[in-house]
DNA sequence: CGTTCCCTTGAGTAGTTTCAATACTTGTGG
DNA sequence: CCACAAGTATTGAAACTACTCAAGGGAACG
């Protein structure tokens, strides 16, 4: 039976990554821990910066941003895709450096801290598999900076592309040569920390290079290669399966 | 009997953060898990990108780089000061994305991979501590994403150096109103994603705004509460006991 | 005492920002 | 089905920021 039946609400934690590493106890068990789903629409918030949590939240549809707000301007720290934990920080930290806030409709599902706080006693491989994802976000936060450090608008937009196309494609919500997301040109100016204006100008680039066209947030590829190439992306800090 | 003599190899770790919260019993453990000491000196690496690890180190003294080199261009990504485990990831990633260089002479001592499993099995809560610093490593990413997406050049140098003032300060090693590092001009570049020109003007502002001077790496502050107030430091992501 | 590395400064160029105006989309209500 | 409003995307021009190239000055080290 595929892990997606078995596992309903939990299929895609870690799935492409370490999940087939797991015992299927331990798939069992996490999925046995999951409590009430939540339900975000565009722009609503899951939590606050600053707020004490209670409960660890899984995303199993839609996407995310963790994002910081300073003064009257905001940053975009990270993108959340399904199979991510979106809060888990809270868990050990109690409360949360960032917001993170839906963009488009999204599907959560809650666990509780002290849940978790207990598998960690008594499922050490379940505690390491937390543990796990909370370095792949630090590893994506790495590529993140160096991505800001080196590249370029047009560069980073597309590398946050080619980021999310293989994210998805681990819990298998890929399409060949399209990423399909309800980022605005706002959204991916806060990604890039560039003015929005910019961020148009950098979306026209990619569009007169014959790379790939992105029309009100989803990224059709001309040419997916070349798109790749030019971004720089190299999988490899995604440690995924195949690219291991 | 004070924890830095009771544990000098490990006292540092997690030192004003939630090492208060560690039980005597897994302070001793983790100090009895250390094995040998290691010892590099400026621009050594310790360990590089790809690289397959069986043990994970923990700085004692002096200051280490994550870097990310890309053709002939290399990237800052963080900064490691004493109390630090280095290169963790590796525990559960296997291995690194990234490089590990020593800026000045460096002091560590070495953890074998299989030990920190095995205490992930039979002592939950100093796994959850190591869970905890790597969860810290990400929030300081996560800052160090919106420095670069929203503040100029002088500003993240101030920010790094309030940043390191603080970090150092967990530990005891703060000194009013100065940060010693033995950073170049080039390194700081490197930090910011700036040129090491624009990196030196950026050195040449701070100094013209009276906020602080920087002399071979180390910042002497002029107005220390300006300082951060400039760079809009707010000590919160560090997740210090004081700060809570 | 010179070599080397690091820092500093100037001038021209490229990239990015702001402001402002114009068009395109989508959803809503008449 | 059309008109309108709101949000989103596009374009131009001027100002600004940061970059490169290039050359010169200063401090540390052998």
């Amino acid at each position: 039976m595929p892990d997606s039946l078995q596992h309903p609400l939990t299929g895609s934690f870690l799935a492409g990554r370490m999940r087939h590493e797991m015992t299927s106890e331990d798939r069992d068990h996490l999925e046995a821990m999951a409590g009430e789903c939540v339900y975000l629409s565009d722009r609503e918030m899951l939590a606050r910066r600053g707020k004490t949590l209670t409960r660890a939240c899984l995303l199993r549809d839609g996407l995310m941003l963790r994002t910081i707000e300073r003064g009257n301007r905001r940053s975009i720290v990270g993108l959340c895709v399904p199979g991510d934990f979106v809060d888990l920080q809270g868990v050990a930290l109690h409360r949360l450096d960032h917001d993170i806030a839906a963009v488009g409709n999204v599907e959560l599902v809650a666990f509780d801290h002290a849940a978790i706080a207990q598998a960690f006693e008594t499922r050490p491989a379940l505690g390491r598999a937390l543990w796990f994802a909370s370095l792949l976000d630090a590893a994506i936060h790495r590529r993140w900076i160096q991505m800001l450090e080196q590249h370029d608008a047009p560069r980073r937009i597309a590398h946050i592309y080619c980021e999310l196309h293989t994210r998805l494609a681990f819990t298998g919500r890929a399409e060949a040569g399209v990423v399909r997301t309800p980022f605005t040109q706002f959204d991916l100016a806060e990604m890039c920390g560039v003015s929005a204006v910019h961020a148009n100008r950098a979306v026209a680039k990619l569009r007169d290079m014959e790379l790939a066209e992105i029309r009100r947030g989803t990224l059709y590829a001309a040419d997916w290669d070349g798109l790749k190439q030019y971004a720089q992306f190299d999988p490899a800090y995604l440690f995924g399966v195949s690219a291991a």
